[in-house]
DNA sequence: CGTATAATTCGTCAATTGGCGAAGTATAGG
DNA sequence: CCTATACTTCGCCAATTGACGAATTATACG
């Protein structure tokens, strides 16, 4: 029952959905779903600690840079059954294929020049 | 993304979830399910009703009695699924296990003499 | 080392939520 | 009608939540 809860309170905020669905086409760095979202940077980082221990996303730690993935699909069922729900049913959310556009400008933006990825947008 | 926010919710709280379990074994009325939950009944009644505006369960009312079931299976998919998925997840739970023998009492409770269904715990 | 960047943790605050009891609505039955 | 019962709505309160900025931690690099 703790483990449903700790799922379905993580599901239950608009923006921890969005990030969610932001990794559906591969991993993001922290920096780069905080500029999608354009919230800052503690917001995220609660929200992301949120859906780790929900156990709907995974950390990579590389250098300065935290990257987050949806869970392996060979986890544990409840969680498997949890994101096939969640992305069946808003892969064609408006605002879930406007993130996904913005994306793909985010990911461009370390070709270009920039000092920092907090003050970008 | 507003009914699957609804939806989550609405599953996000243990009490709600076990009012929704309780159902599994078919419709109960309101004064049951607050004889299982020991809450007031204005605390119940605001319970049900986020569930049924979510789509998880429907409502019948016959005199005075307010009836509850699981929503029918043949609604939206994301309803379907919903349920689906917590039905499975949660069957085999402890205080759903427990939720549902004390149903067994309560279901009998109505071929006793009562004088009313809210002071007889 | 010292500075800069990426991210987290902490403290604070407004908004939301879950609980209750009191009051109101609806129905059954004298 | 009038009362009793079942349930809902309303107003209140404590606890939780989502947001932020400030301070802290970790790493890269000159």
């Amino acid at each position: 029952m703790q483990h449903y809860l700790t799922i379905t309170k993580a599901l239950s905020d608009e923006t921890r959905v969005r990030a969610l669905m932001s990794l559906t086409e591969g991993e993001l760095c922290a920096c780069q779903i905080i500029q999608l979202l354009n919230l800052s940077p503690s917001t995220v980082s609660k929200h992301m600690t949120i859906l780790q221990q929900a156990g709907l996303v995974q950390r990579r730690k590389d250098g300065r840079w935290h990257y987050f993935r949806l869970a392996d699909q060979s986890e544990h069922p409840i969680v498997r059954q949890a994101l096939q729900w969640t992305l069946s049913t808003l892969e064609d959310e408006q605002i879930i294929a406007s993130d996904t556009q913005a994306l793909c400008c985010i990911r461009k933006q370390d070709r270009e020049e920039m000092t920092s990825c907090y003050h970008t947008s």
